[in-house]
DNA sequence: AGCACGCCGACT
DNA sequence: GTCGGCGTGCTC
């Protein structure tokens, strides 16, 4: 017999399988999917076996398989087929894919020790009645354990002293044993069963009725509208039917609410899996997984590669989030590798948002996904009042931070003994100007994206287009010498606050404040049990947290994620600002919602006002069909990267000339311009994007660049199908 | 990736 | 004469 093996280093020129013998003494053991040691280039190498044939007429000597390395890690043949898709949709090596498919201790490269914990319990080991006798003749702590021990099954060894146990060990009376335990272990809790509305009742039928489908839903909810029952209730039913379920959040940390629920429901039937939990940890879960020990897994992006087996539903909360989208190579979307699955194993995907991707909602609309609404929320809250406050008006009454309106009302919160949020999302890193006069961005003509100060150049240029414009003093609209660098911090706005409300007690939640492990729980905790009155932060505030005595929510300056340049930037706007009001009045109590803006004509900050999710929608899918962008066209980006500035450049025209000659012209080129990290570790890199209607052609097209410039050694691409960003 | 082979320059 | 530079090519 003879394996196919693919080999552990992550190089074009080993992206292929070899072909060893299979030694008699392994042939009972080898399975496909299993890492192996194989001699390679005088060598010992790890590997995965990916076929078993016992086929062979070559003409030269064949190598034997050395040794398995781990009998009981196995990608089963759904991994192995997924791996091979992940592949094919962000061309990366195949080991590269598997790779990424497992948690770090698990990876090939990992020499593995062993990350197994074990734990010796007490158990019985005599008759019951032989026991009892003992115990009514007998008194002390012997008495007690074994009392206790009828009671319960098994009980940790280190409770009791152990020269005591040593003495009943000797009567035969008990035994201690090893077991292996988890490092995670949570179990269910007494909890009041929520009944779905009736609103929530449609939806959970509907999805019901097709659990044996691959169909998508899309579940657009109001925030606030109990998405997190309905899930639940689908996952029990799930359960019913003997199959497994996956839910995939944004950020753990973020949602540490939704895996409480989870725990209080499910408990030890809950496997997490995400990047703040240690090496060993993640090992625990994933192996709890492999062993069938749970049935649903929770977890961030890479959790989509959890080993479940037999999966009944995949959910997908929040399924418009950037954190779905790997920012490093292999670029996989969550949502493409969940597809596959559900296909796969024939069960639904359900994508929950209130804000659902443009994407996502183009795809309902057309019918490609079913969509399923809640317009209300739960005990019919009504959603919070939003108005909106035009900044330019109070600067002139010398207001530049905190406006009159809201002013007034964190005042009137505070007085009745109600919470405050107030979010400031200076994300926006790159200096954008605007005229402080009257509000004017400067916008690419071509593609109506904001423009970005270089200060080196001192120009403003267009990220997409490379269309550049000398810097100017003077507003082109109002003609004032109002242009003015936009940016404040959080931080700022802490102390700023704090001079202003000195009675108030205030908290502040962004990257800084929330470094340290359970950082966030902390923060959010404490301001749910009202320890703080103001809550300051950045967009991680703005997702599914619930503070029943919110009723304010204050948007210092909603600009600043609308000014980024990218064609995504109103959509990202629409989200944070809506995701952030929903904050707001969750409770008993209406909320309001103060936006603070510049630009208070702005579409996109009108219609999160009037919390019209759908009018924005269809307002920006005007735009991207006026400007071909998604969901009308399909974007690829192609990063031309060198350590020389020159080579980077002339191989950027090359790449655009080879696009230009082998695509077809319903495909449009733009670029090369200057990528937004243009000159990054000393690499420089130019951008060339491709929007393209079918990939038929493209990814041919692109696949045979990819090996042209495989062999290169001082140009390398970095290709990136359906950015995020460019 | 990593190692052998190979063909040219400055040294005991 | 020989040690060692890293260019090229191959790995079941």
């Amino acid at each position: 017999m003879y394996a196919n093996c693919l080999i552990e280093y992550p190089v074009k020129t080993l992206d292929k399988t070899f072909i060893y013998k299979i030694p008699n003494t392994l042939l009972s053991k080898i399975k496909i999917g299993m890492k192996v040691l194989v001699p390679f280039n005088n060598r010992q190498v790890h590997g995965f076996i990916l076929s078993i044939t016992n086929e062979y007429n070559e003409s030269y000597e064949l190598k034997e398989i050395c040794a398995i390395e781990d009998e009981f890690l196995i990608l089963n043949e759904e991994l192995l087929q997924l791996g091979k898709f992940l592949k094919e949709s962000t061309l990366c090596n195949l080991i590269t894919a598997y790779q990424t498919m497992l948690p770090s201790a698990l990876k090939i490269k990992d020499q593995k020790d062993n990350y197994d914990k074990y734990a010796k319990y007490v158990i019985l080991d005599a008759e019951k009645p032989l026991i009892e006798s003992f115990i009514t003749n007998h008194k002390g702590q012997k008495v007690d354990i074994l009392t206790r021990l009828l009671k319960e099954p098994k009980i940790l060894k280190k409770e009791f002293n152990s020269s005591t146990l040593k003495e009943l060990e000797k009567l035969h009376l008990i035994k201690i044993v090893t077991e292996k335990v988890y490092r995670i272990n949570k179990t269910k809790e007494q909890i009041k069963e929520k009944i779905l509305t009736s609103d929530q009742q449609i939806v959970f039928n509907s999805i019901c009725a097709s659990l044996n489908t691959n169909k998508t839903f899309l579940l657009h909810g109001v925030t606030g509208s109990g998405k997190t029952l309905i899930y639940i209730n689908i996952i029990k039913e799930v359960l019913k039917n003997g199959k497994t379920a996956l839910l995939l959040v944004p950020e753990i940390s973020l949602t540490e609410q939704i895996i409480n629920i989870f725990y209080a429901y499910f408990g030890s039937d809950v496997a997490i899996l995400h990047s703040g939990l240690s090496k060993t940890e993640k090992y625990d879960e994933y192996v709890k997984i492999l062993n069938k020990k749970v049935h649903i897994v929770i977890g961030t992006r890479s959790a989509v590669f959890a080993p479940l087996t037999n999966l009944g539903i995949i959910i997908i909360d929040e399924e418009h989030s950037d954190t779905y989208k790997q920012d490093n190579t292999p670029r996989y979307h969550a949502l493409d590798m969940a597809k596959f699955r559900s296909h796969y194993n024939k069960c639904p995907l359900v994508l929950g948002s209130a804000t659902p991707s443009l994407e996502s909602m183009a795809r309902a609309e057309k019918g490609v996904y079913t969509l399923l609404t809640l317009k209300k929320r739960v005990n019919n809250q009504i959603l919070p009042t939003n108005i909106i406050v035009d900044m330019t008006k109070e600067l002139k009454k010398r207001n530049f931070i905190i406006s009159e309106e809201l002013d007034k009302n964190i005042k009137e919160t505070l007085n009745n003994q109600e919470q405050v949020i107030l979010l400031l999302n200076r994300r926006g890193f790159s200096t954008v100007i605007t005229c402080s006069n009257c509000g004017f961005t400067y916008k690419c003509p071509h593609c109506e994206i904001s423009l970005t100060y270089h200060k080196t150049s001192n120009a403003l240029r267009c990220h997409y287009c490379g269309y550049t414009k000398l810097k100017d003093d003077i507003c082109p609209k109002c003609h004032e010498k109002g242009l003015n660098y936009l940016g404040m911090g959080t931080e700022k706005l802490e102390s700023i606050i704090a001079e202003k409300y000195p009675e108030a007690k205030i908290i502040r939640m962004d990257a800084d404040t929330t470094t340290k492990k359970g950082a966030h729980d902390k923060i959010i905790k404490a301001f749910r049990n009202k320890e703080y009155d103001i809550l300051i932060g950045t967009q991680m505030i703005s997702k599914g947290l619930d503070f029943p005595l919110c009723t304010l929510v204050g948007i210092i300056n909603a600009d600043t994620t609308l000014n980024i340049p990218d064609f995504r930037s109103s959509e990202r706007t629409f989200a944070l600002l809506h995701q952030a009001s929903g904050r707001a009045g969750r409770s008993t109590k209406k909320g309001k919602v103060i936006i603070q803006t510049f630009n208070p004509d702005n579409r996109t900050i009108i219609n999160v006002s009037l919390n019209d999710y759908l009018k924005f929608y269809h307002e920006e899918m005007q735009i991207r069909k006026l400007l071909k962008y998604p969901p009308y066209y399909y974007l690829v980006n192609i990063k031309v990267c060198s350590k020389d500035y020159e080579k980077a450049k002339i191989y950027a025209s090359k790449v655009l000339n080879y696009l230009k000659i082998n695509l077809d012209s319903t495909c449009l080129l733009l670029g090369p311009s200057t990528a937004l990290n243009f000159k990054l570790k000393n690499i420089f890199r130019f951008n060339i994007t491709v929007k393209y209607k079918t990939d038929k052609i493209l990814k041919k097209v692109i696949k045979e660049l990819d090996n042209i410039f495989a062999p290169n050694k001082d140009v390398f691409l970095e290709i990136d199908f359906n950015p995020l960003q460019l």
